[in-house]
DNA sequence: ATACTAATGGCACCCAGTGCCGAATGGAAG
DNA sequence: CTTCCATTCGGCACTGGGTGCCATTAGTAT
């Protein structure tokens, strides 16, 4: 399975064994972004797109589990990466501040990639079978956010309230990407930072 | 479609016209939690629960329109009492106590169907394809609460403060249902209860 | 050249879901 | 009882995602 290979292109120092892969993970799923603007999600089948990337049907899912994944790219890199960014927050922030700070961070994009994001995001939560998909990955995100809570917290990340900590965290998260999605000219920071105020005052009533 | 067919096994007062469907809803979703109980859900095919119910695999699709369906039974309904109940609520309650009640009112079931439910829930959480096939009934689920926020605060639906809300009110329940889960002697509408007030108070930080 | 390693991709297979269409089953009209 | 009609049933063939198996290919090391 080298959806888990952190070196698919073959540019770390090892001498490489035995034959090159004959493509990789982020141009399969440049190809099949593609193909998807083109014809739409449902009316590409997996024997198309690996017909455009040069390889086999049979191939294509030894970069892929299944087609829904194509356009999460390498999820568990960024889930790394908002794990780090919540393990170096100084521990004197209040626990929310600490969450409400880590959500913004993670999902904020470059300039020059928010057409892109924006394509990627309106499929995945446009598509119904992405978007129930999509809950299977959500629900990684969420152990990120519940592990920290808890470990903050002094309790088991399973434990009530760092789950439900987490799953608000992602309601808003993905309320304010519906807005963005809608609204051609927002500002997602912004969208997410308003949606956070929004959920404070309305609960201090 | 029976599938939204009121009258399945033919009480209303309509003469019926036509051949009589030779089973229904309720009875597919019967035969079919059985054998999930017995062999799990993914190793139970569409054929294996249309013989046990005496019917083809071709008509078995006009019951339902997926495997994944079947857990859910009547859920339209559920969002109508809903509904209903939201609509019933007085004017003068604030808007965050009235959601909050009609999610506990929800999710109370009668002592005698307890282990019942949580053998449903028990699939619909545990099973991966299950799992993500919740979340397009959540989407339903979540519009129900989104449109009467959006009446009470006099915006639209779809708007950032309603959606917002109505993520957090599912995930509040859905991280309540996990905890119901693991803990056999739990009482749902107490975890419910503490996980909203958890919520407010961290929240009025 | 040989051996070893790893990726490829064809083939057959399973299963969910769908379109098509004739057969079965009922009530109502003659 | 027969005819007509409405409705459901279910077989058949087909699409498309996903998997196990295994021979083939393309590399590196000796």
């Amino acid at each position: 399975m080298p959806t888990d290979d952190g070196s698919p292109a073959g540019e770390s120092g090892a001498p490489r064994l035995g034959r090159r892969p004959s493509t990789t993970q982020a141009e399969l799923s440049h190809v099949a972004l593609t193909l998807f603007a083109e014809r739409g999600f449902d009316d590409t089948t997996v024997e198309d797109i690996a017909a455009a990337a040069g390889i086999g049907r049979r191939t294509f899912f030894r970069y892929f589990a299944s087609k829904n994944d194509l356009p999460w790219g390498d999820f568990e890199a960024q889930l790394d990466g908002m794990r780090h960014h919540l393990d170096g927050l100084p521990d004197d922030l209040p626990l929310m501040d600490a969450v409400c700070a880590a959500v913004i961070e993670f999902n904020r994009i470059p300039p020059e990639e928010v057409p892109w994001h924006r394509q990627r995001m309106r499929l995945l939560l446009g598509v119904p079978a992405l978007l129930a998909h999509s809950t299977l990955k959500f629900q990684a995100w969420r152990d990120v956010v519940a592990e920290y809570a808890g470990r903050r917290l002094g309790v088991p990340a399973g434990s009530l309230e760092p789950q439900a900590l987490a799953w608000t965290m992602l309601g808003i998260a993905l309320s304010a990407y519906e807005q963005w999605l809608v609204h051609e000219d927002a500002d997602l920071t912004e969208l997410l930072e308003s949606a956070l105020r929004m959920l404070g005052e309305r609960f201090a009533s």
